[in-house]
DNA sequence: TATGAATGAGCATTCATTCAT
DNA sequence: CATGAATGAATGCTCATTCAT
């Protein structure tokens, strides 16, 4: 998880190093969140952070370490918030209508953080152009939704459906429901995921009831 | 110099102007979508279309104007081709169908054309900053769906829901099944697009019949 | 005084050259004295003019040829019109007064031209980046002046000085009368064309009479 | 990022940042006297003093600073040495000779800063190409000449002279008599200066003795 | 550990010039 | 004669990275 470390326990980050790093990350995450992450240069953020462009290099490889921990830690944040949550669902239903109202209410807390990540999803380039994180990076999301779906249906809660165009589409128009929010900052939010909780509703739901 | 003529139809550009500007285009569409906006330079858009750097800056005002060409016309190929067909359909349920499986048609022929408008949409910036095209240029797009969604519940097709949350949602499920595809080129498209449109057909309509 | 002029008369240019050249030479000059010579590319003088870049570059052997044209027409001009006036004066003192107030006088007339000449005596360069004109461009007038100043020491009209460096400092005090008048368009030309005619006939008078 | 700091002494410039920028303005003023403004380019006044272009947008905000800073530099060594000179003169007729007198023998040490200065203040233009520098950017000497003439204008010792022509003037002059002896370096700078002192000795005093 | 300094590649843009038509 | 098109060098500037202290 840590690129260097496995060394046999040799390179313990010391405390002021792990200080550091953190305090460097934030400062990641809201100059991108703030200017785009082309125009999020080291010098940008060192200068958020009130410290020299080299204490960047210093303890980080790079740009493209510091973004792929920008992401790691953010999305585990995430993770970390959301999925109890979830789990403590009974039925399939509820676990969909709880994670798209949970994903919002954490997102309502940490705009520039999903700002950032955001940004380093669709613009993040790997030195041969192709893009570092893409689709594929979502594939851990796509398979606990798609969990989630084949529980549902079998235990008939859910209608036969492909669940990978399924969980596509619920991240999709979950990401697209934060980002009208960051361009609409007055839009309510939480009553978009209530919506958006309806309308997965009843795109999963196996009767509809008349209504 | 160039870029500010044609008011009135005085200044009609030359068929070699007009050809080199849409070999211009052209490029550009492929490299970006080859290698992301970021580094979509004019350098590489002119090696790509074997010719030297002062030619684009010769037929476009500069990369803005160029960027903006790019969109404009391959925004209006998309609609060309994709909005008589909806218009043909009578009912709202196969206004939607329609709009999903003629989208996703349009893209299979064009792959390159739309992966440089997303790229574009996400990252191009204006001179202060701020995104030059983002949630908001889509705004089109969220007005026209809602058109048909108002439509749709009028004529008692389809449930009352917050239309500009579905547009939304509907929008970013068919930009993400493009991206999906994108990412694994082998994924069956139209597949992916029948099932979409099989999702919003139950989220969208106000009887769920018995399966 | 043409530079391919002399192979025996073959190259007599027709009326239309003339015209254009003319045309070109004028717009240089108007372009010159509003942007400056940096900023006065062909382009920008082709787009006054009404005609195509490549206009110019048919009629002048370059940008280098052209700015030579615009120096010489536009001194031949001024020359044309005040020499014959300071010859028409008897007495050195009165020539004296005479080149500096008709030269003022044309001045306020032709803005633009002095504005441009001193644009390219100031800035034009030859190749190897040696002032094309400098103080040197200025030998002929300074020779005048000289002539004019000993002509009124052999007379008893004027002290004994030195010639040169009364030629160079009165040259340069109506050059900067004309630097001074541009810069503040409202500063009364022909007052300041009366004083400098009395600071030069006291500093030249063999005698001052008692005020 | 560098420029716009300073304020109330907080960063203080270190040894070494001090020593670049000097030498970086010195190879400017090299280069600028010996190319003229509009050819001394980044990368040649980077290439005369050894190093990379980057090093002097590091030390420097753009171009635009670096030649605010020559201008600035230069223009308080010559006032520094010859302020002082002039003010030990007790008749206004001394200061007026003293002025024009240092000032030539401060030209004699210093012909390539006084080149400079003056491409500089000819060309150099702001963004939007009015000039940065114009006949306006001498007022600060005019109202100082001003002083010196109503000075003596008061005690008697001038004549009844528009002050502000005769500053001009006189400023023209000696700015001409540095060209003359730039173009021809074996012109006698010290006999042209005692010259020059004459010529506006004649020119303001009230009573011209007889010869 | 942290810093300031320096580097050099890459960027968009401008421009005088050339040339086929 | 005149043009539009194309060229390629040069410019000021930004930036990730390196390195001695």
């Amino acid at each position: 998880m840590r690129s260097e470390v496995g060394q046999g326990g040799q390179h313990e980050r010391s405390f002021i190093e792990k200080a550091r790093r953190a305090q460097i990350i934030e400062s990641a995450v809201a100059v991108i969140a703030e200017v785009g992450f082309a125009k999020a240069s080291l010098a940008r953020i060192a200068q958020h952070a009130g410290i020299s462009k080299g204490v960047i290099s210093y303890h980080f490889a790079g740009k493209d370490e510091l973004m792929e921990q920008v992401v790691e830690q953010t999305y585990h944040a995430v993770a970390d918030d959301v999925v109890p949550r979830i789990m403590a669902a009974s039925t399939a239903t509820d676990m969909l209508r709880t994670h798209i109202l949970s994903v919002a209410e954490y997102m309502r807390g940490h705009r520039a953080h999903l700002r950032a990540l955001s940004e380093i999803f669709v613009n993040f380039r790997t030195a041969d152009g192709s893009p570092r994180y893409g689709i594929a990076a979502s594939e851990e999301i796509f398979k606990g939704l798609e969990d989630l779906f084949r529980g549902g249906q079998a235990k008939g809660e859910f209608r036969e459906f492909d669940t990978r165009v399924m969980a596509v589409s619920l991240q999709a128009s979950i990401d697209s429901m934060f980002a009208y929010w960051v361009t609409y900052p007055d839009h309510d939010l939480e009553a978009h995921a209530r919506e958006l909780a309806d309308i997965f509703d009843h795109a999963t739901r196996a009767q509809q009831p008349v209504d």
